[in-house]
DNA sequence: CGTTCAGTTGACGCGGTTCAATCGAAGTGG
DNA sequence: CCACTTCGATTGAACCGCGTCAACTGAACG
């Protein structure tokens, strides 16, 4: 029983690597060797539930893990108790540090379903001991650095300058493309965990209002959802409302470069 | 004439070196040889008027360059003709790409006034080229990205989830410490040439409301803003209002890592 | 002396918050 | 097996922060 259990969260390990060979591949080219070594990552999972700390799990720097199921975020809490979200993190996210320090990877991490993660450190490590071997490899983790910036700056511009239904449609085709890049997404359609009030802490607006421009898209015929399972109806008609750019053409050519 | 013209310019520019100096000197310790090679950049100012684009200057990654004199920032317009700035820049700011592409550096940096600037290339190269001799100096200039991305985050939450005067009342005290660290400060006063309306665009609020705001922080004592200078009349009362924390325990800590 | 630009102020309306009640689904304990 | 609770979604009503429109001021400038 207890070699089933171990086996199981094997097959779990090995799942979550190709989730993020997945989003590195979509962001630059890998080496077979390069392929491997990321797979070769399938140590046990750690899971932590819903509301728990993910990340930094003790003192000093946060270990590099790569999140290979369910949903999390970054939040700051204010001294009244309300919440801002700095990102939320999908399976294939990668969080901690990864040696430079930056604020961003520092600041914690919470789970908002159960989150199961493994140590993606030995990756790191890899790609520092032989730079040569893994060129191609660490191009890549750049990258996806850099597109966590280039969302963080997007949230900067929905935060200041757009209305609760560009937030939110912005928002959703964003989840959309990167749920879709991690092979999420089936017929448009994808498991969207976040409650209403989570929602509300990410784009800044209140659960209520949240609920009112949620039932606007539906009623409009831009989304659906239910269930936890939400379905992007119109995907040109939701990008023109949001004001959003095909990631092609900005968010990824940022991170291209 | 013209040969005092340019000896003038040569004595701005090493002033403008000073400044990158003493927000190095903030974030970390400089060996002597570390502040002789920040020094040497005295080359010919570039300057740009008001509204005038700063950075990239052509194709390709925008080149590192100090702003040595007036205000910028990185705006992103709106296809409706609206504003949202990611940043406002100061004397002492460093801009353009230093090698690694984030999406923050790469974007374009418009002056707010008359900017001036000097090729800062010449510092990075060094510092490549001698890793050994310049670590101190790497540090210290890897810390004031860290900054940047620190500020970055705190301006998140003050969009998603500030008032008005929540928002108005931070801000000014990020500028005033900001200020402060350049040695622009002389008893809590410092000169801010942002109109209201750049500072609507920077807090994502109207040009009217921040007017209305900023006259509610004078009624109430806690600043007094005329003729381009803002003095902070007390420190303690607007940080509580901004809900600010303390620069030290904040921002400063997480890029001192 | 007109023009432009930044600041200021009033009136009005909308977008979004807050308070509050209801409802269904999913536990949970007796 | 059935109350009892809990949690998320939903809806109504009242309120208010902030945006918009518009007019006016004073200073700087040509």
């Amino acid at each position: 029983m207890a070699t089933h259990l171990a086996w199981h969260e094997n097959l779990r390990a090995i799942h979550g690597a190709e989730l993020l060979l997945r989003r590195l591949k979509a962001v630059g080219m890998l080496s077979s060797i390069e392929i491997e070594l990321v797979r070769s990552i399938r140590q046990r999972a750690r899971q932590v539930g819903a509301g728990a700390q993910v990340s930094p799990e003790g003192d000093g720097p946060p270990q590099p893990r790569l999140i290979i199921s369910g949903w999390a975020c970054r939040p700051r809490v204010l001294p009244d108790g309300r919440c801002q979200m700095l990102s939320i993190l999908l399976p294939g996210d990668l969080i901690g540090d990864t040696g430079d320090f930056r604020p961003l990877a520092l600041s914690p991490v919470m789970a908002l379903t159960n989150v199961r993660t493994i140590n993606a450190k030995p990756i790191f490590d890899a790609v520092a001991a032989e730079p040569k071997a893994y060129r191609g490899l660490a191009l890549a983790l750049q990258r996806l650095t850099r597109l966590e910036e280039a969302y963080l700056l997007d949230h900067v511009v929905r935060l200041g300058r757009q209305t609760a239904l560009q937030r939110l449609a912005h928002c959703l085709l964003e989840l959309y493309y990167r749920a879709r890049t991690i092979g999420f997404v089936h017929g448009n359609a994808f498991t969207m965990p976040l409650t209403q009030e989570l929602i509300g802490d990410a784009l800044g607006l209140s659960l209520v209002h949240v609920n009112r421009t949620l039932s606007q898209l539906k009623r409009d015929g831009l989304i659906s959802l239910g269930a936890g399972v939400l379905t992007i109806l119109d995907v040109s008609k939701l990008a023109y409302v949001a004001d959003y750019a095909t990631p092609d053409t900005t968010v990824m050519a940022q991170a291209r470069m």
